[in-house]
DNA sequence: GTCTATACATGGATAGAC
DNA sequence: GTCTATCCATGTATAGAC
């Protein structure tokens, strides 16, 4: 599952053969169909997987917070962690989340997007209940740093391209200039 | 064009046939072997008249910004208008920029974001000359306005999965929430 | 459970008539 | 320039021995 996340990642979900999967692997073809029953069930196999354990951290992070306070750039920086040891993952996932399904079933990537959007707004209505931030339209707000999370993480993806290395501290740098409009004082 | 555009953004470049393209446009085979060379040649062909189109666009919005000022939310703005009618090909574009080549041939897609990302941080230095703003890191702040374009840009491209509209509203009213941490006074 | 060998569909690309 | 018919590589998937 590893080495066919990484090619499904390097080269796209129809450009990968199973041939290559299984040379990968170190295995015969017969093994993936017996273990996976097709190309697309060991897809869905990896993003299970992957869903599974992206939930298992939301939720830590939840229970960290409610009892001690975490804050919304800490929030972030902990995905960003997340983020950066499941690279692969959020390339696929993002290429076809919000690019073509390249001929993969279907797969519900918006649940990512919701959980991690879900959790900022919880924040950001929190933050204004206690007064430490001032802005009226939180939807937005929530948004913004959303925004720039998807901006600094698109940057790391687009890297090799680049050359430019966008970074934790990139991220933080930004998300203190978004959130230097919304603060009280 | 028209057609194998709506199809690679659709469905990918490597799900996407010979076969669907040519029957898309109502020919055969060796039409499209008589004018593109290959799968790949009408490829290039679709990127490279895009890739003309919008440095046209960048060309007129800085020719204009010389003679009277535009303003970054304009620039912005503009681009978002681009991007509307464009959006089969920033889909490709997107897809194979931040994710997986998907077997199409290389191109820089990296040529667009930096001239957009230049344009904008020309403007926010121009802005801090002139003290409308008073951010000390033009480059952070260029970063946090590209990532609020690409943020609303891409919810209105999951916008079918979603159901939420993103749209040029909700990317004012974000850039207004940036730059409130960012204007003097 | 894992292999070799193979079935069968579809892929991109072309030959050759018109 | 555009068609019909076809080539050949590669794709996913399986049969059947071990």
């Amino acid at each position: 599952m590893d080495g066919a996340l990484r090619l499904f990642a390097r080269r796209g979900y129809a450009a990968t053969s199973v041939r290559e999967i299984v040379a990968e692997a170190g295995v015969t073809k017969p093994v993936l169909y017996y273990y996976f029953g097709s190309k697309e069930g060991i897809y869905s196999e990896i993003l299970i997987t992957a869903w599974e354990d992206f939930k298992a951290l939301m939720d830590g992070i939840e229970r960290a917070e409610r009892k001690g306070g975490n804050g919304l750039v800490r929030l972030c920086l902990s995905v960003y962690d997340w983020f950066e040891m499941n690279m692969d993952l959020v390339r696929l996932a993002y290429s076809i989340y919000y690019g073509p399904p390249q001929g993969a079933p279907p797969f519900d990537f918006g649940a990512f997007h919701r959980l991690f959007h879900g959790a900022i707004l919880r924040l950001v209505r929190a933050g204004i209940r206690s007064k430490a931030l001032k802005c009226r339209e939180p939807e937005a707000m929530a948004l913004a740093v959303l925004g720039a999370w998807n901006g600094i993480a698109q940057m790391a993806l687009a890297a090799p391209e680049t050359g430019k290395k966008a970074g934790k501290k990139d991220l933080e740098k930004i998300l203190r200039i978004i959130m230097a409009g919304m603060k009280t004082g």
